[in-house]
DNA sequence: ACCGCCGGGTGCC
DNA sequence: ACCGCCGGGTGCC
């Protein structure tokens, strides 16, 4: 498995990478059609593989779909099947029925499938010549914790899921990026044209086919045909905004037209020539060409095409709807006849007759949706060219208006979108299904092929989903270069920075908003982290109260709160240190700011201050009365109250079981035990005493005569009591209970046995909780201890600012 | 022989 | 399917 992070991280990558270096061309084909009827939403990203299962697909000789050695195949239910409710079939790339999955095993199959278990993929790897039945390789995904569901119900049948074997069923791709087309020696708007000219007529095959022999070879799914692939008559233009002009895409967009027009010399008789003087008139004209005057081009043979569509169809955003008739009225010459027709609006002309004889019908992703199913007249009508403009509008493909968009009929299809991607791979998908582009219209092909590979982190999966978007998009940037020549000249940009000061008033309210609300959020980060090492040792040392410091609070409330949970942790033995002695606080206060000091080092720097005395942390005024304190009785109570009744945790566990092992090895053993929460020694009491362990406890609370008496097996120090000096050398195995922030904290803890007098080897134990900000603080430790042999004589002032990065690496920040 | 055995017909779901 | 299963033909060795 990979961590979530991993797969996002890859997700990114993709978006990242996809569009990078897209500035050349490549020939690829069309496709027409594919309506299969497998598009079941796949519960996509957390799948993971179950396990595999050798099936049987039976029948083959009732049906005609073949498939190849190592070519993939679908499995569809078929519940309403006459002669077993259960059955599953199975079929190619194209729909074609291979056979049906036998009747035992179809039985176990659709239980899981039905109830949506499980995702099943069938691969034949052998044993595609036979004539009545073949094997096959069926994969068992979904999500985790439908695992062990899927494997029983399978098992109860008598289908051991083999959960052992490897995973790697994606061979990688052998998958060449297609030929460049492209003639490296033109402009980047012919390059363009002559890309999009190509796209609408050219015959190349579409990424990851390729013709073997008689036959039509998909290198990734396996599948062959017989019939050439459908090409794709269009693409994705995601050009970068900026890169043409600020106006609109439409109007990019009838540019490309214009130069796609003159760089192959297809003007009408009558036309003058726009290979220099170029303007947004003749553009149009080129455009009325291109994109009304239908058959562009008739040296490719097409049995689908409809010879008599003649029509556009253009979906935009109502928002730039009128974008789209400005630049026809203000660039179609007046000797163009040239029908451009808005569909919108109430009074709108639902002819089918009448709207096919436009040469360009406009509407948006409303109007037609609304339309859909409802006797659409733009659903009944063979259109020569569908354009979406900004396309990824459709790109979840549950909404109506994708649905609607995809009803459409036509002979070439293209997308207009700066922003093909916005989100994840998924956003793909729609415009693939939109443009037809075989085998990935259909979604469970897409999503086997390529969504799922890219987002479990495959790396040939990333490839083929790259290979495939390179092949029908043409995207630059204004950075694009075309043979080391930038792709356009912009006249120059300058950028000026004129800095300007705030008034001191200003400054002054600036800079205490500033200082209230980062000390209230370092203060909150700090007591959440604190909390987390406490439930790491054990839960009873939290103390109770509601958790949260409440999203809607004012910052009084706020401030409320954040002062009560100090008091709480100060309460339950805290390590916060004091920022006038920076040593462990001592007696200590809270501020109305709610910093923490020692009473006497704050009472000093109040004294020293003749008229108003400022934090010193964040130079809000502080009065002695506002100090809020923690009187002794008040640690004691806290210490009754949550003791209710005892518990144990998996740390007091492992202690406890480290402590009877080592025992049973060597009696005379004596053991530290440290921990910085004292509370925690006092719950270690409990089943210390229980298996009969002496001890003692050297943190003050424990009275010097029960110090005295003869010597004990175990001594529980808490990690900052104690003081200096202190000559534990009796006992040679250390106890770390948790981490400390400093490693240097710990270090001395440890000499107090680890020094001359020891007579023993000494053995230290560190307990660290797996996935928890303990482990993390262990690796802040680590690189601490880096940074000291790197570098010595580290002043105050970085241990502030360390301390704040520290946590931002603790929450991964 | 109300069996066993043989060999031809047959075959998805 | 170079199987399994079914049902008709057959019947000591």
């Amino acid at each position: 498995m990979f961590s979530h992070r991993w797969r996002f991280g890859w997700d990114r990558v993709s978006e990242v990478d996809l569009f990078a270096d897209r500035h050349e061309t490549s020939a690829e084909t069309l496709s027409q059609a594919i309506r299969a009827a497998m598009s079941e939403e796949p519960d996509s990203d957390g799948s993971v593989l179950f396990g595999q299962l050798q099936g049987t697909v039976v029948g083959l000789r009732y049906y005609t779909g073949v498939v190849n050695q190592g070519e993939m195949v679908g499995l569809v239910r078929q519940p309403q099947n006459p002669y077993d409710r259960n059955a599953v079939m199975v079929a190619n790339i194209y729909g074609n029925q291979v056979g049906h999955i036998k009747r035992e095993l179809a039985a176990a199959m659709a239980y899981v499938m039905d109830n949506n278990l499980a995702k099943v993929d069938g691969v034949v790897h052998w044993g595609t010549k036979n004539k009545f039945t073949m094997p096959v390789m069926l994969s068992f995904w979904g999500r985790e914790e439908n695992k062990n569901a899927v494997i029983e119900c399978m098992a109860r049948r008598g289908y051991k899921l083999n959960t052992a074997g490897s995973l790697n069923q994606h061979k990688d791709g052998e998958k060449e990026a297609a030929e460049s087309v492209g003639t490296p020696l033109l402009l980047h708007q012919k390059q363009a044209l002559s890309w999009m000219c190509a796209r609408e007529n050219q015959s190349a095959l579409p990424p990851f086919w390729e013709k073997r022999g008689e036959l039509y070879y998909n290198t990734l799914t396996c599948f062959s045909t017989k019939d050439i692939p459908e090409r794709v008559r269009g693409g994705i233009l995601a050009d970068d905004m900026g890169l043409v002009s600020d106006i609109h895409t439409c109007t990019y967009f009838t540019h490309i037209c214009l130069h796609t027009l003159s760089s192959n010399c297809m003007l009408l008789p009558g036309f003058k020539s726009v290979k220099e003087k170029f303007d947004y008139a003749v553009m149009l004209e080129i455009f009325v060409y291109l994109f009304v005057c239908a058959d562009v081009e008739s040296s490719i043979p097409d049995t689908v095409d409809d010879p008599s569509a003649r029509t556009t169809l253009i979906i935009c955003p109502l928002s730039v709807l009128s974008n789209w008739l400005d630049q026809f009225e203000q660039h179609v010459c007046a000797n163009v006849k040239l029908n451009v027709y808005l569909y919108y609006g109430s009074e709108r002309n639902r002819s089918k007759k009448f709207l096919s004889s436009q040469d360009v019908v406009i509407t948006t992703y409303n109007v037609l949706s609304a339309d859909f199913g409802n006797k659409s007249p733009l659903h009944g009508i063979n259109w020569l060219r569908v354009v979406l403009d900004e396309g990824h509008i459709i790109r979840n493909p549950n909404a109506q208006m994708s649905k609607a968009v995809l009803g459409l009929k036509a002979q070439r299809r293209w997308i207009l979108s700066g922003t093909p991607i916005q989100n994840s791979v998924k956003d793909l998908w729609m415009l693939l299904a939109f443009l037809r582009l075989k085998p990935f219209d259909v979604r469970e092909w897409w999503y086997r092929v390529i969504q799922r590979p890219v987002i479990q982190g495959d790396r040939a999966g990333l490839q083929n989903l790259q290979t495939l978007v390179k092949c029908i998009t043409l995207r630059r940037t204004k950075s694009s270069e075309v043979n080391g020549r930038p792709l356009v000249s912009l006249p120059e940009k300058t950028v000026c920075v004129e800095q300007v000061e705030l008034s001191q008033a200003e400054r002054e309210e600036y800079e205490l908003a500033r200082n209230e609300g980062r000390n209230t959020i370092r203060r909150y980060v700090l007591v959440c982290l604190y909390m987390l090492r406490q439930h790491c040792c054990h839960p009873d040392l939290l103390a109770k109260i509601s958790s949260d410091l409440g999203a809607t609070a004012t910052p009084a409330e706020l401030r409320e709160r954040l002062i009560e949970k100090l008091r709480l942790v100060l309460a339950s033995g805290s390590d916060e240190e004091c920022s006038v002695c920076l040593d462990s606080v001592r007696l200590p206060v809270i501020t109305h700011c709610a910093h923490v000091y020692c009473r006497p080092c704050i009472a000093q720097v109040i004294s020293t201050e003749q008229n108003v005395a400022r934090c010193p942390l964040c130079r809000s005024e502080i009065k002695t009365s506002e100090l809020v304190e923690f009187p002794q009785e008040e640690m004691e109570e806290e210490n009754g109250t949550s003791s209710e009744k005892w518990r144990t945790s998996s740390k007091v566990q492992a202690l406890m079981g480290n402590l009877l092992r080592l025992r049973c090895e060597d009696s005379s053993i004596k053991f530290l035990v440290v921990s910085q929460f004292t509370r925690f020694l006092t719950i270690l009491e409990a089943p210390l005493r229980e298996h009969g362990f002496s001890f003692v406890r050297l943190d003050g609370t424990m009275s010097q005569k029960r110090r005295t008496q003869d010597s004990p097996a175990i001594m529980l120090l808490s990690l900052k009591a104690g003081g200096v000096g202190l000559n534990l050398t009796a006992a040679s195995h250390v106890f770390l209970m948790d981490p400390a922030w400093n490693p240097a904290t710990e270090e001395q803890c440890i000499d107090r046995c680890h020094r001359l007098g020891q007579t023993r080897k000494v053995v230290v134990t560190k307990f660290i909780v797996k996935n928890s900000v303990e482990e993390n603080m262990v690796k802040i430790q680590r690189q601490k201890q880096d940074l000291v042999e790197k570098a010595f004589g580290s002043t105050n002032t970085d241990r502030k600012t360390s301390r704040i990065d520290d946590i931002k690496s603790l929450m991964e920040l």
